[in-house]
DNA sequence: TCTTGACTCTCCCCCTGCTGGAGGCCCCAC
DNA sequence: GTGGGGCCTCCAGCAGGGGGAGAGTCAAGA
């Protein structure tokens, strides 16, 4: 007969869950003296003590280890419920794997925000755009208004979406609340949906220039390239374009310094 | 502004769960209500809720989510903790292998021994024994001793056992309690452990018997046998062997009248 | 025989992230 | 003013023990 200090020993158990494991019914003592409580094993209650460290390993919870330590007395008996286990294991061996996966999703989002902002130069350039399909609502309003709409076509074109978040700017000027303005995204294929509307947005030569910093502060972006379209004697079509490349974030709004906004004039073709 | 329940339904977080989220500090009310203590949630709120249960979603505990969202206010800052918290969660992932692996590894085991048990005749044979690399210690005991070494040996050789536990027995006879005895495993290489010897253990003719049921009762089979090598005019060899195709369980001790053991004995070549 | 120090006992609280329930206010509509 | 549903706080419980207090026990040495 041993303590339970030792045959916490032998068993490799804590002393703590050993108590546990008398409390709730499992692993008895082979004797208990009256007087002090003291807890006394024999060591063949270690073989015991070890098949329920080897389910206990096995993620078994406790109340199915006692059903299967006194109903079942052959090896054979628990093939069954050995697979079963298994298939709950690899159950959340497959939930985990996709939590993991969407952290990579998230995390090559961020990435590839983080190098967009490396990427661009904030100079005026002169492009070619391509023709594209672009799905939006067009609304009067104010110009933060953009950002609703954003979320809900999000939501509703989510798979078919091709590019960053657009809008498109109908008026020749500065409108301080009814400002004609359709707001969405390029698309890859044609969709039909109750809130936007799809069309092919023309491409052609334009005139872009990279905005790194808070949206209220763009203005000094349309004074430079209006400027260089004045030097150039090229004159502006409409609408004109802002192409969000970096927003609030997916988790938090971001640090607005680091927004980073194109600005794209088109130029009338003569 | 909404009252709990209403910004249960725009979350999808129970009203529990916000109650505790308040609690813990991570998600307070906009507003509470001195007189009845009730909450009233803002929809801004409804992005920051999200974001929490976008973060329990990868299983973040509550007290690093309340750090995230204290410290840190730019997406970039999140990937390295995206990232260490997927390694935690690929660890936990290997975890749950390891054991589906030792479930397989366990369920093997009871199967081949199922199909032993149907697989062999009982009657006396001759074969030829191959020459193996045997794993074993060799002590002076009782022959009930031998459970117990498989149980070690086991342990410190698991990977390479390449068959069933075996025991060798040196003496010409029936000894009570100082049987010279050698108990092991075959392996698949020579294994370097303080308490085993490895060594080649030659193969050759031998008479052998299959005998189910308890080991009290293998008396009668070494008599059957030894009569079989008489009549043939065959003398015996040493070591004998006992074969223990089938014994005590993994988890339980089984029904002795199932144990499957096979006598070997060596025969001596002219 | 006494003392000392190591063990052991029971009992209670703590951990996580909620969930359920009791008992009691509060709000709104009819 | 009344009914019914919503909301409040507080308490308990889950799984599998861990930590620690305060008290009793055991065995060996002086």
């Amino acid at each position: 007969m041993f303590t339970i200090g030792e045959f916490s020993i032998i068993t490799r158990l804590p002393v703590k869950t050993l108590r546990y494991y008398h409390d709730e019914g499992i692993l008895m003592p082979d004797y208990i003296d009256e007087d002090s409580g003291y807890r006394y094993y024999r060591e063949s209650s270690a073989r015991r003590a070890a098949v329920i460290a080897l389910l206990r390993g096995m993620n078994f919870p406790i109340a199915e280890i006692r059903v299967i330590l006194s109903e079942f007395t052959e090896d054979a008996q628990m093939v069954d419920i050995l697979l079963s286990q298994r298939e709950k294991i690899e159950s959340a061996i497959g939930r985990f794997k996709t939590i993991n996966a969407s952290i990579d999703a998230i995390v090559r989002e961020i990435r590839s925000n983080e190098m967009n902002a490396e990427k661009y130069s904030y100079n005026i350039e002169e492009k070619i755009l391509e023709d594209m399909i672009f799905a939006g609502k067009r609304f009067k309003g104010k110009y933060s208004d953009v950002g609703g709409v954003f979320g809900t076509a999000a939501r509703s074109i989510g798979k078919w979406i091709a590019g960053k978040p657009m809008s498109l700017y109908h008026d020749g000027e500065y409108r301080e609340g009814d400002a004609d303005i359709e707001a969405g995204f390029p698309v890859s294929k044609t969709v039909r949906t109750p809130d936007l509307e799809c069309r092919i947005l023309p491409g052609g030569r334009a005139v872009t220039l990279m905005h790194r910093g808070p949206y209220e502060k763009l203005g000094p972006g349309y004074t430079k390239i209006l400027a260089h379209l004045e030097t150039k004697g090229l004159s502006m079509d409409l609408p004109t374009r802002e192409v969000y490349h970096k927003g609030p974030g997916v988790f938090f709004r971001g640090n607005p310094n680091n927004y980073l906004t194109e600005i794209q004039i088109p130029v009338k073709q003569d």
